[in-house]
DNA sequence: CGCTACCTTGAGCGCCCTCAACTAAAGTGG
DNA sequence: CCACTTTAGTTGAGGGCGCTCAAGGTAGCG
């Protein structure tokens, strides 16, 4: 297992534990190649031909983060794109006063990390514990002359994630705060279902701040919606990070502006 | 040219001037196929191989629309995308009460309608008369294989789109009306200078409902930060759909929150 | 036990929404 | 060509949702 991360060392020099001098960034040791990590379904290569899943493991190489490492800026060059293995990432922008929207979260098997010209256009910073796959841009790109699927894969992944901005537009511009906070719940519970986690009790990884940030809100109306939610006996909030959604219909038209 | 047409008529059998009973779409009858149209280095096969060109030439066909026509609505079957060739759209998502969110507007060279699973996850709407170059989605997909600069391009549109979203995310959920309305002003402004029309006086084509409706304000408050921009003395505006930027800076400087 | 970070709850205010009136421009029919 | 109607935009007055500011609670950790 290790033996193929060197190999992966080998094959790409920008994979050296250092992603542009950010964030304490360590090779794992636990993860194998494209296609042996334990994402099964999820994950990128899955499906590929032998031959793609070999020339991906090459060029790839799997790094673990702590708690608010920052994999990488706002304004750096994008030299690779990431899939999460384990754990959660939130992804930002910040404007110069300090106001921070988060753009989005992601949890295993999820990719984040497509730039234009070079340069990514938000910060992406790990939540919890972080495995990621790192996949280089330039070498997928070679690659995807030689095997189209890959760039099949790629579009099908960014088609998903704008149909996802298109609904987020839609709850910052026109939705109310308890809209937005139910929405956001059920969201995170049908992905947690979708990747094959438990959808409840629903596990809430980042804190009310990011919640917050990531909504349009402040950490004291998602704090107010949720005890509301509480009180109205919609869900139940065994720990701040935990939600038991008991009512998920109730929850669903409150989300969809019948509340 | 109108043979052109015939031809892609043809070949697509999609391509009879319905698009699912919707809108009094008509053949246009002044379009070539790809790479013969007037959007030069716009369009979508601009630079492609001579051969990859034909091939689109043959499924592509170009249709004609009237303001408020609707082009396909959200839950549609999804199977084609849109290049703009002329005039303006805008795709948006309603709520159950009537409440609407306008995604994005597209102009001249633009292209939207990917979708995921078959089905539109919007709504497209003709703002002024609109002419547009339609490919079929599957037919995209098959060319692809044998021409993998398609797919290619298709990534590039898709990641600048996504850079989009993540800036009118940030507008959405963390910036004051003032700052929502320069900052849609100053990037409605510098989309016109890249595709190549005047940036000023910009013109804008959609009402202030529609402008209200994308930035998440009302009518009303869209009209008094025009005013009051207007009586700093940063923008003219000769006519409600024309605006003169007198002081782009300034403008610049409200827009990230320096105002 | 004290410290820190995070979450919750409360009180008051402000930005933007709501409601309404007014103006301007464009279409309509005689 | 001109009354009438309709639609879009602007301006004003008042109210409410969510923000601000502040205090209190709770869990993790030395």
């Amino acid at each position: 297992m290790t033996r193929s991360t060197v190999t992966a060392l080998r094959h790409d020099p920008v994979c050296d534990g250092t992603t542009g001098g950010v964030g304490p960034a360590t090779p794992a040791e636990s993860q194998g190649p494209c296609g042996q990590c334990d994402l099964g379904t999820l994950a990128f290569c899955d499906g590929f031909a032998a031959r793609t899943i070999s020339s991906l493991s090459r060029v790839q190489c799997t790094l673990r983060f702590e708690p608010h490492d920052t994999l990488f800026r706002e304004g750096d060059q994008g030299l690779a794109v990431y899939s999460v293995v384990s754990g959660a990432v939130k992804v930002y922008k910040l404007m110069p006063d300090g106001r921070r929207q988060i753009t989005g979260f992601f949890f295993r098997g999820d990719m984040f990390g497509f730039c234009l010209d070079g340069t990514y256009a938000y910060t992406a910073e790990a939540i919890t514990p972080v495995g990621v796959c790192r996949l280089p841009m330039q070498r997928l790109g070679e690659l995807a002359e030689t095997a189209p699927e890959i760039q099949y894969r790629i579009v099908l992944r960014m088609t998903a994630k704008l149909a996802q901005f298109h609904d987020h537009v839609l709850l910052l511009g026109r939705k109310t705060a308890r809209e937005r906070v139910a929405t956001f719940l059920l969201t995170l519970s049908d992905r947690a279902r979708r990747r094959g986690d438990p959808p409840s009790p629903l596990s809430l990884p980042m804190g009310r701040a990011d919640i917050a940030d990531h909504i349009g809100l402040t950490v004291e109306t998602v704090s107010r919606a949720m005890t509301w939610f509480k009180r109205e006996g919609l869900l139940d909030l065994p720990s701040p990070s935990q939600v038991a959604i008991r009512q998920p219909e109730a929850l669903r038209a409150i989300a969809d502006g019948a509340g």
